[in-house]
DNA sequence: CCTACACATGAATGGAATTCATCTATACTG
DNA sequence: CAGTATAGATGAATTCCATTCATGTGTAGG
């Protein structure tokens, strides 16, 4: 087997060696002039020979390094056109997501340029709407994101993206929460139905054993609708956390719950693909990364 | 900036797209099949296209991953010519390191291999003896490990190897340590003199306030034969817990030590160099070696 | 038909790469 | 000439990547 230094170092020790400067090559690899260091010196006693003679502020290649330096950047520059021929400009990948508008202005629209920076060759096509993509006619359409019930179509594949809890929540100045609130407190308080959530006001006091009033309610037919108007002091919202990341963040909406609670959690979220692409590497790279933001958002990704 | 994928993937796709198989791979590389795989649906994910087709206990490369291999072939090709070239059999480095014989019978010599796995290109010459070698006269040694005091000499530089613990030891057949001891009851036994360490029953009686027998002790000048002697019974042993690693550890020897015992732990040995040699790769990497050695032995490294 | 083998995947782990904090030695500038 | 800025060095701490482990799947081969 023939043995190679760590290629991380030879990379490093390439750059500075082909710029003659530590903090250039630092600037080039986007790291610490202390990485650069670190990283010549490992790579110097792996060869057990000094590749560099150090001056101060400034470096300057041995017999050695220049020895190793001239094969190096030829090999490093057969790996970059190798890889640059599978990133071509005009091969650029295009993944198309129709997601529940919602979840796409509250939730994944905040973290979509996380996505585009991981993934640069990606260019995104992210259009929402209610109602789930027919996957199987709409092949414009790789992964949809949808609201509601799992859809079930053939030949599409779906996974839930976990439970979400579903909580009431309000702004502060309807109600303070320095003091314990029961269920019963809630309901006295003005309502707001956010009627695309599965989870309504009837279930929730189902759960919680209370009567729900027979008052009219507003509602909207938008989560982040029913959300603003949680914040702008209409009421009571009933939804899901996700929506309410920044919200309850700023201290906009505060959570209605505590010791005699039960919350309501529910799988109300899925995405969907059809089966037969379900390997194409932007679709499967784009799952990943979602389910990763899940499992690192507020409220978990629970199973 | 060129943009390049981890290299290490980079790597593990040109070995197995080269071998037509990621368990061939996994086995050139020295990692197991789970590796192989998840490095390249990495490098997939990073290219966002598939790069092998998998079937059955087989996989074939596609036409993105023939477009890669070819110029990686080479590029990893020119990279081992490259290192190759510094690592050359006619260039073969040797280190000569001139030791005091315990410390090199009782702790350098069953750690020695771990330095040469580490640094295979490092041909180490080993010699012992307990004179410290006059590295000003004797350029064919490039490191002294002494025993005792600091040599001093000009233009050498020399680096204490940590306090040691030196600890009355003795078989386990001649003292119980079942019951709490004093100091007292330690120099009612037998005691052995290890002549060449620089603590000596004396300096240990003086500083755990009992007075030493006048009685005519058995010396070894060498640490390894005095513990030897412990081993056999002959007496308790004042050394360095250093050289009785093993024994301690099979339960041939126990400590004489206690709440109320005092331990003298003092710099007794020492590595020294010619400063003008300090930052030779194979001398600098067998120093750094040493000390992260003894940073991980059971007495730890003190400052 | 059963066993063995190659690849896949998620969770856990260890170690490598990197950052941070601080230092040294000039080079440069006012 | 003195003060400041810059580049590289180093050790400790932290982060993240590569790898292993455990388990699963789907044949190929005996």
């Amino acid at each position: 087997m023939r043995r190679l230094p760590p290629l991380p170092a030879l990379r490093t020790f390439e750059v500075a060696a082909r710029l003659g400067s530590f903090a250039a090559a630092a600037s080039e690899l986007n790291v610490t002039p202390s990485a650069i260091s670190h990283q010549v010196r490992s790579l110097e006693a792996w060869f057990e020979r000094l590749l560099f003679v150090r001056g101060t502020r400034r470096v300057e290649l041995t017999p050695d390094g220049r020895r190793l330096l001239s094969g190096l950047t030829q090999a490093f520059d057969l790996m970059h056109d190798s890889c640059a021929v599978l990133r071509s400009p005009d091969q650029v990948r295009v993944l198309a997501v129709h997601c529940a508008p919602s979840f796409a202005s509250k939730w994944l629209g905040p973290r979509i340029g996380r996505f585009m920076q991981a993934y640069p060759a990606t260019t995104l096509r992210l259009t929402s709407g209610p109602e789930p993509p027919d996957l199987r006619r709409n092949t414009g359409i790789q992964l949809g994101i949808t609201y509601g019930a799992p859809p079930e179509r053939a030949a599409v594949e779906v996974q839930a993206l976990g439970l979400e809890p579903t909580v009431p929540m309000c702004s502060p100045r309807i109600a303070s929460t320095s003091e314990p609130i029961t269920p019963q407190d809630v309901v006295r308080l003005p309502l707001i139905e956010s009627k695309l959530n599965p989870v309504h006001w009837a279930d929730w006091c189902r759960v919680n054993r209370v009567r729900l009033p027979p008052a009219a309610r507003p509602s909207f037919d938008r989560g982040s609708m029913a959300i603003a108007a949680a914040v702008d002091g209409l009421g009571v919202v009933l939804e899901t956390l996700r929506f309410a990341e920044s919200e309850l963040a700023r201290g906009e909406l505060v959570l209605l719950d505590g010791p005699g609670f039960r919350r309501i959690e529910r799988e109300t979220h899925f995405m969907c693909w059809r089966r037969a692409e379900r390997d194409h590497p932007a679709l499967s790279a784009f799952r990943e990364w979602l389910v990763a933001q899940l499992a690192t958002s507020p409220d978990g990704l629970s199973t």
